[in-house]
DNA sequence: TACTTTGTTTGGATGCTAATGAGC
DNA sequence: CGCTCATTAGCATCCAAACAAAGT
């Protein structure tokens, strides 16, 4: 993201944790804990399974837990506008008739 | 009042290539710029007080438009290129947009609900052409702008002959 | 920066058709 | 003013990219 480098540039505010990332952090330490050989990315899919086995009830403090980071945020930044940037010119969409 | 060049005539005589070449061009630095095109289309808002989509920039972009449309619009975008590119804040051309939000000239495209496009094909069928009164009263019974209906009718029978053109299409392939 | 996950939000692509303009 | 014909142009919608955490 290039942003200019002014004093007057605001720091980049990151989003707030969605349900699964709020639940990962956590498990995330606990699993590396237990693995501390095994490369993040690797937790990463271990962690994208045993999301998905958990009950909508054993999932439902965190998605609270979520909503709740999500008013805060809102809060602390009331004029925060989730921006993302294409890094590169978007080649293949849906349909792109591209002649080179 | 910049003026700094006397390049603000309108070229008609563009090349395809020209305009692939422009198109990349905007495409390459809007997105350096950190603009979308949406952006884009509301700062031509700014520019020249005549707003346009993010479909009519993505379009531009892909080159989708005819060829006489792109090369209306080329020097509009160019100009905007050369304004975004000089500014030091682009941010700020990001606000202007609220400023000038309503220089739009163009009537704001209606989205008719499918009960009241239902009906109007009702009255379609009855009547392909009502009167200036027929339409008055349909107007009045879909509590529709009369000028809305009177397009929707030309524009229906316009696409009842672009259906019915296409009758010989030999089946060429096989 | 890439790698890796899910969930959320946004930018961009597109079908259909509303709106406009020239010529009568 | 309104019609036809040709053309311009955008709403509504959907898909895919971006990005939150973490450490190498």
């Amino acid at each position: 993201v290039r942003v200019n480098g002014s004093s007057k540039n605001k720091p980049h505010v990151k989003r707030p944790m969605n349900a699964f990332m709020v639940w990962a952090q956590a498990a995330r330490r606990k699993l590396a804990d237990q693995y501390p050989h095994l490369h993040n990315a690797e937790l990463s899919k271990t962690l994208g399974k045993l999301w998905r086995l958990l009950n909508e009830g054993e999932k439902r403090p965190f998605v609270e837990e979520a909503e709740r980071l999500r008013v805060q945020h809102k809060k602390d930044h009331p004029d925060y506008k989730y921006q993302p940037r294409r890094r590169k010119s978007v080649k293949n969409g849906q349909n792109e008739a591209e002649d080179g | 009042e910049v003026g700094q060049s006397s390049d603000s005539e309108e070229e008609e005589n563009l090349s395809t290539e020209e305009l692939e070449q422009f198109a990349k061009e905007l495409k390459h630095k809007r997105i350096t710029l950190g603009f979308t095109q949406a952006d884009v289309g509301l700062a031509l808002g700014n520019l020249y007080g005549k707003m346009f989509s993010q479909t009519t920039i993505c379009r531009f972009e892909a080159l989708q438009l005819s060829f006489k449309n792109m090369c209306k619009l080329k020097p509009l975008l160019q100009r905007w290129l050369n304004e975004a590119e000089n500014t030091d804040n682009p941010q700020d051309m990001y606000k202007i947009e609220r400023v000038f939000a309503d220089s739009r000239k163009r009537k704001r495209r209606t989205s008719l609900e499918v009960t009241v496009r239902g009906a109007l094909e009702s009255y379609f069928i009855k009547c392909p052409k009502p009167n200036t009164q027929d339409i008055t009263q349909i107007a009045e019974d879909l509590r529709l702008e009369k000028d809305v209906v009177r397009v929707w009718f030309c524009n229906r029978r316009q696409k009842g002959k672009r259906l019915a053109l296409p009758f010989e299409e030999e089946g060429a392939e096989g």
